[in-house]
DNA sequence: TATTGTTATACTCTATAACTATA
DNA sequence: TATAGTTATAGAGTATAACAATA
């Protein structure tokens, strides 16, 4: 074994490298896999923290910023892109006249739909080589993870501003 | 169970999500180990693949830029950065008059120390919460998910231009 | 006085094309 | 004719500061 081999070996075995090198390969295949849909992962972000809301409860722009971890400023062009593309519409906030009430559309919610076939394809495709049980394994271990190191659950720190 | 943490949960029973989510952390975090060491992952990437290289090898831009997946547009600047940090130098090819044979430095080697160092100390820190098994299954697993999709040893997606 | 949404600015990254010198 | 390195340019993304309206 050549030193090159070895230490090409040694970046395979480090969990570090692994997690960072299929997180971005996978981020990847999940932005391209949402291209057609004209949204990018995001997007899919707000809008599905938009759906997971309470019904009745109305979220603004503030308050989704701070449940994704995204820059209240950034948060205004991608709402700005969401309304052209009609996914959601700002509306008087009930009970705050500065924030909107930030509420999906129907074809935000069959955007949704799609969305979440691509994830379920995506999640498909990437553990094909895994037993079922060894999934739930992987899935096991790595939300053990995030949990030890204080990763709000759904908050994606790549989306972050 | 309320919607909202149905649906939270179902984001961390995804590995897609869960991969690309602590991807951007691990990333994130290298980024900020590496930082006092005055080079970026990005860099620690060229530096690592020269290191590698088999004695008496001379990688030229082109094929540190093929090696890991980075247009040679971008590997100027990158190797501009190196020689400015007295990591690198160009000289002259030995067989080829228009490419540079790139050279690691002695400080280079000092660095790479250091920062190999960081990168043992972040794998402590992801997987303290995990047994030596379970950190071995960890590995392995993500190990297979690499080579099912052909994702090429070492090749990290987040760094190519 | 603090907060919501907004805009402007600058800085970094990235993607593309084109140029030169050599092969 | 193709390749190695370089430069210029434009676009996207990000971070900071500041502003008007409202709390």
């Amino acid at each position: 074994m050549t030193d090159d081999t070895d230490a090409l070996a040694a970046l395979d075995t480090r969990a570090a490298f692994l997690l960072s090198q299929l997180g971005a390969y996978t981020a990847q295949q999940f932005a391209e896999r949402l291209a057609p849909l004209g949204i990018r992962p995001v997007q899919f972000g707000v809008l599905t923290r938009l759906r997971n809301a309470d019904t009745g409860v109305e979220l603004s722009q503030q308050q989704l910023s701070e449940a994704l971890g995204i820059h209240r400023n950034v948060m205004v062009s991608l709402i700005d892109s969401l309304e052209e593309r009609g996914l959601v519409q700002r509306g008087a906030h009930p009970s705050d006249r500065r924030a909107y009430a930030i509420r999906l559309t129907d074809a935000a919610h069959a955007v949704l739909g799609e969305a979440t076939a691509a994830a379920d394809a995506l999640e498909e495709q990437l553990t094909v080589g895994l037993s079922e049980s060894e999934r739930e394994v992987l899935v096991a271990l790595l939300r053990r993870i995030t949990v030890e190191q204080g990763i709000a659950a759904g908050v994606h720190p790549g989306l972050a501003g």
